[in-house]
DNA sequence: GAGCACTGC
């Protein structure tokens, strides 16, 4: 700990600190910030007028982190150093440095806007552009004005952003400090591969045959192209193994597995043996693998992006930034000096890659977070004008808008409504808030709790991918219900109720192959926010769990008819001659239902008549994931409401943007129209390699 | 009849 880095640069922090109200740390790996800073503070007796409050983007961190420095100070973790993160608050009266989630911030901000009881607060990480992260930038940026006197804002960055952060708040110092990384040298190749699979497999035998001892780890984009190559080493590897004087392992280390798997990357590594990690992007902030020296980066990641026009997620394979690229590099570096094998030339580093990562506020829908800062009740904010690090772009804002209006989250005049108010509460999307709070007027909360809370770990409740499976399953799923022909929401409450039946039977859900840790989660989830609604409901409220779905045939009408009202902006209309549908309120996509539906068509062969949708995502092509029959006559009202929007109005008569011209009206994202607004090298550059990008991803 | 990168309240 005396060696951090960090500490000989206390004095010169201080100074910084004392001096202004925000100050930017740039900070390199290893440089001891995540667990220093707060103890600088510390000592230097911030903690007497406040909390020192440090986010992290992730909840392992925000648990580690703080673990670490109670021991650090010799403290019992949950007294004077604590952490907060859903489900789990392990503060007391006597904490004064606290680590939380940025998510668990926003939360407390809801209730407390100008969070009086912290000194600090310590945006840590923030170069990951989370957005929570941008949305808590932007609320530090107003809150430091009005408390300027007692309080005080840190913000950590990487090296290539921070200039800008610092101009964001009004030309703040930046003080870096080195980082405890040793040299990484960075082996380009001389033209792009053919194939990145194959470059990788080329790569990581060469190394294995003619570099010294080190692990490698080779970044690729989704599970498929990790098992390909995973096969294709363990096959190469066999054959080379009298040349090589050294045992192979390999390990595949991606989200989708179960954790007991991702841990075997983290045990002990056997003598005389080299271990090849094939990784996804988790591998390059999430988890750290120790014992790499080198590291093979193909220079690409698989990203989810949002078409606000179309209302549709897409996920697609993207060139990484720089920044990715230089946090992947540094992954060779932890524990002496390593390699980075780039699969691409300099050039392409240099000429295409962009700065930084695309900033998740850019590329997601914004219903949410639009809902959350309209809660928020400060008299000067206004949406279209929020002080955003990077602003959405105008389309987007108003996409939000409009979602929000249709499920009556804020009147025609963009004003937050009761309603919305009480949505915004509630940890949810706004869709399924809106289902609550409908389902909660007619009689049916209990089930409509089970399936928001179903859907909130949706993910990771059905068995992943394996071809071992198979065989072990006691039952087949068709002995799991089936959603009555209602469709998946409906299948999600009767499998919970089921287990509920069961008393929570571990067993049964793995007799089922349902995943035991999310299953766990969805009664976490379910229990949280029948507690929230009880808070915000007036009158006593039946979240009790139905134990009887399989005697009545119920039809699920007032359950299906407020999902109908909370999923007003996620409608779908059946084609007349075939099954596809043609969505509704965005601009008509002619989409699928996914295969994965447990929606069947009827004796006649049809499905029907109208769906909602939980995510309208194109992989191969677009689908339509989750979705649940409802009735026209729901229906009606809505696309009324549809049509009637006054876009202008809803934005509270500013920013309104000309008409789509046919060229506008493209499939592609918009992200650029507000970048245009500000002339500026560095943003037009940004501008003009996505453009290229997306010039490319058109040619497809 | 296809498949999903990663987080979080």
């Amino acid at each position: 700990m005396a060696d951090l880095p960090i500490l000989q640069f206390e004095e010169t922090i201080m100074k910084a600190v004392e001096e202004n109200t925000v100050v930017v740390i740039i900070g390199e790996t290893g440089s001891g910030k995540s667990t220093q800073l707060s103890q600088i503070l510390h000592r230097r007796g911030y903690t007497k007028s406040g909390i020192v409050g440090v986010t992290q983007p992730r909840r392992v961190a925000a648990v580690s982190v703080a673990r670490r420095v109670s021991q650090e100070l010799g403290v019992r973790l949950g007294d004077e150093v604590g952490y907060a993160i859903r489900f789990e608050d392990r503060t007391s009266e006597r904490t004064r440095i606290k680590y939380l989630t940025d998510g668990v911030l926003l939360r407390e901000s809801l209730s407390n806007p100008e969070l009086d009881e912290y000194s600090v607060v310590i945006l840590d990480e923030a170069h990951e552009r989370s957005l929570n992260t941008d949305i808590l930038l932007g609320l530090m940026k107003r809150l430091v004005k009005r408390r300027a006197s007692n309080f005080k804002v840190l913000i950590t960055s990487a090296t290539l952003d921070d200039e800008k952060v610092s101009q964001f708040f009004s030309e703040c110092p930046v003080v870096r400090v080195p980082g405890k990384l040793f040299p990484v040298e960075i082996v380009y190749s001389h033209e792009r591969p053919v194939s990145y699979l194959e470059s990788s497999l080329a790569t990581a035998l060469d190394i294995h045959m003619k570099e010294g001892e080190g692990d490698v780890l080779i970044f690729m984009t989704g599970q498929d192209d990790i098992d390909k190559l995973v096969s294709k080493l363990e096959d190469r590897v066999r054959s080379l193994e009298e040349g090589s004087c050294m045992d192979a392992i390999i390990l595949p280390l991606h989200g989708s597995l179960q954790p007991e798997m991702q841990v075997r990357v983290f045990g002990p590594r056997p003598p005389n043996c080299r271990r090849f990690i094939v990784a996804t992007n988790i591998a390059e902030t999430s988890l750290t693998v120790d014992g790499v020296v080198y590291v093979i980066d193909s220079g690409y990641v698989k990203q989810r992006q949002y078409n606000p026009s179309t209302g549709m997620y897409s996920l697609d394979v993207v060139q990484i930034s720089k920044v990715q690229a230089h946090q992947r590099a540094g992954r060779a570096g932890r524990t002496r000096p390593g390699k980075c094998y780039r699969l691409y030339p300099s050039a392409v580093y240099e000429d295409e890659f962009l700065d930084v990562t695309i900033p998740e506020i850019q590329r997601s829908s914004l219903a949410g977070s639009v809902l959350y800062l309209k809660s928020l009740d400060l008299p000067d904010i206004d949406i279209l004008k929020f002080d955003f690090l990077d602003s959405p772009s105008p389309e987007s804002l108003q996409d939000a808008l409009k979602q929000l209006y249709l499920i009556d989250a804020i009147d025609e005049n963009g004003l937050i409504t009761r309603i919305g108010k009480t949505m915004a509460e509630l940890p949810l999307e706004p869709s399924l808030s809106r289902t609550l709070m409908e389902a909660n007027e007619h009689g049916c909360l209990s089930q409509a709790l089970t399936v928001a809370a179903m859907l909130s770990a949706e993910t990771t409740l059905l068995p992943g991918r394996s071809k071992n499976t198979e065989k072990k399953r006691k039952h087949d799923y068709l002995d799991l219900p089936d959603g009555s022909g209602w469709g998946d929401h409906i299948q999600l409450l009767q499998i919970y109720e089921c287990w509920h039946q069961t008393n929570y039977d571990i067993d049964w859900c793995k007799d089922y192959q349902l995943q035991v840790r999310g299953m766990k989660f969805v009664k976490d989830v379910r229990r949280q926010l029948s507690q929230i609604m009880q808070k915000i409901a007036k009158g006593p409220l039946d979240v009790q769990t139905s134990r009887r779905w399989k005697e009545s045939q119920q039809d699920y009408h007032n359950l299906r008819r407020a999902l109908c009202v909370g999923y007003a902006n996620q409608l779908a209309e059946r084609m007349v001659y075939h099954n596809g549908y043609r969505t509704l309120g965005f601009k008509p996509q002619v989409v699928q239902v996914h295969p994965s539906s447990v929606l069947k068509p009827d004796d006649e062969g049809k499905l029907p008549d109208y769906v909602v949708y939980q995510e309208l995502i194109a992989t191969s092509r677009p689908y339509l994931r989750t979705v649940c029959a409802v009735n026209i006559a729901w229906v009606t009202p809505i696309l009324d409401k549809v049509n009637k929007i006054n876009i202008n109005k809803l934005s509270g008569g500013i920013g309104r943007i000309e008409e789509h011209t046919e060229e506008n009206m493209s499939d592609l994202p918009k992200t650029d129209n507000v970048v245009a607004a500000v002339p500026d090298d560095h943003e037009s550059k940004i501008q003009a390699a996505r453009e290229r990008f997306l010039a490319r991803k058109g040619k497809k």
